[in-house]
DNA sequence: ATTATCTATAGATCTATAGATAATGC
DNA sequence: ATTATCTATAGATCTATAGATAATGC
């Protein structure tokens, strides 16, 4: 059954964005394209006139992720004009985050699986990496300009390390100590 | 071809070996049963004579990769005994770590991929951040036990993290910044 | 007539098992 | 006789494609 051009386009919309959160939770290979596809409710068969492979979908999928934290940032920043690291820092580190990846940065739940990727996927990751830096970099109180960028390098690593780990770990208390742990040093080096 | 007991149990040690390493470099779902038992000089089908399943497997090699990571730690510190902290960083941060996942920190390598794992992987996750974070405790100067914990806490969320970046990107003078900015970040942090 | 989607399936791969084989160790 | 390993394969799953279907848009 045809669709308008227009519903096609929606379509395949939805398809990434279905993919996007699915990619997210269950990880680049722990999620089939018929999985995707019935999320969007569309058929398994159909996905090849959107996309010309999986990996392709994996691309662009995590792009939209990226755009959708960047935009995430910028209005948290916005919001915040006079604590915007502090609040940047709450926002990222905060239990509810941790505990629904599939809505969540996409840094903190595919970095590893992106560097196991081609060039298509791993130039997404650096082009998102360098937007939510950029925005860190604004936020992010320093004495000269490069001390600003490394202090922004650093508390980008530390944010998705920290997410990362109390994702894996079992312990619950372990879990939000971790959370806890690294807000208050990140919180503790943007005021030195 | 049957072989004697000492030397079944080699064997076994071997696909554990084998697998910690194939399982870093390409993720738990990227290797499979075949690919790990063929690294040993075996067959595949004699697997199941040494493990229940492929999980049983992945939570054994996880652990073997975490007591790995936990006796060279220990014996960094013991062999920088003024200097504990800054020898535990720059080995952990190094270029060289960096390009090879499959001997690296299993924190970096599969802590995305072990989240979405049963009980029996993430509790060897959180055994083995434990004591990895133990022994950061002991190196890392603070105030206090509370604050030598926290920072602890903290600076293994940021190696992990910029490791973890520094894999995901594809353009060098990015991975290698983030290396050096957590480096520096984190020697300054264990001075004030 | 064009084309977005659906049905059906090919071909590859992966986990797990059943039964055969052959060397060890009582 | 026991048992570690091997051969062969069942059963499931996954990517990708070919051809059919039916609604849009010239």
């Amino acid at each position: 059954m045809r669709v308008s051009r227009e519903k096609a386009a929606a379509n395949r919309e939805r398809i990434i964005d279905a993919a996007s959160t699915l990619f997210r939770a269950k990880g680049f290979g722990g999620i089939g394209v018929s999985d995707i596809m019935e999320a969007a409710d569309l058929t398994h068969g159909g996905f090849y006139g959107h996309f010309d492979s999986k990996d392709d979908l994996v691309a662009q999928a995590s792009q939209r992720a990226m755009a959708r934290s960047a935009a995430t940032w910028s209005r948290i920043v916005a919001e915040a004009p006079d604590n915007r690291y502090a609040a940047l820092l709450e926002h990222y580190l905060r239990p509810q985050h941790r505990d629904d990846p599939g809505k969540g940065c996409i840094f903190a739940a595919l970095s590893a699986d992106a560097a196991r990727c081609g060039k298509p996927v791993r130039s997404a990751f650096t082009e998102g990496l360098q937007s939510l830096v950029g925005i860190l970099e604004k936020a992010i109180p320093a004495r000269s300009k490069a001390a600003r960028r490394r202090k922004a390098l650093a508390a980008m690593a530390q944010l998705v390390g920290a997410l990362t780990l109390a994702r894996a770990v079992d312990d619950p208390a372990l879990s939000d100590e971790l959370l806890a742990a690294s807000r208050r040093e990140l919180l503790a080096a943007g005021q030195g």
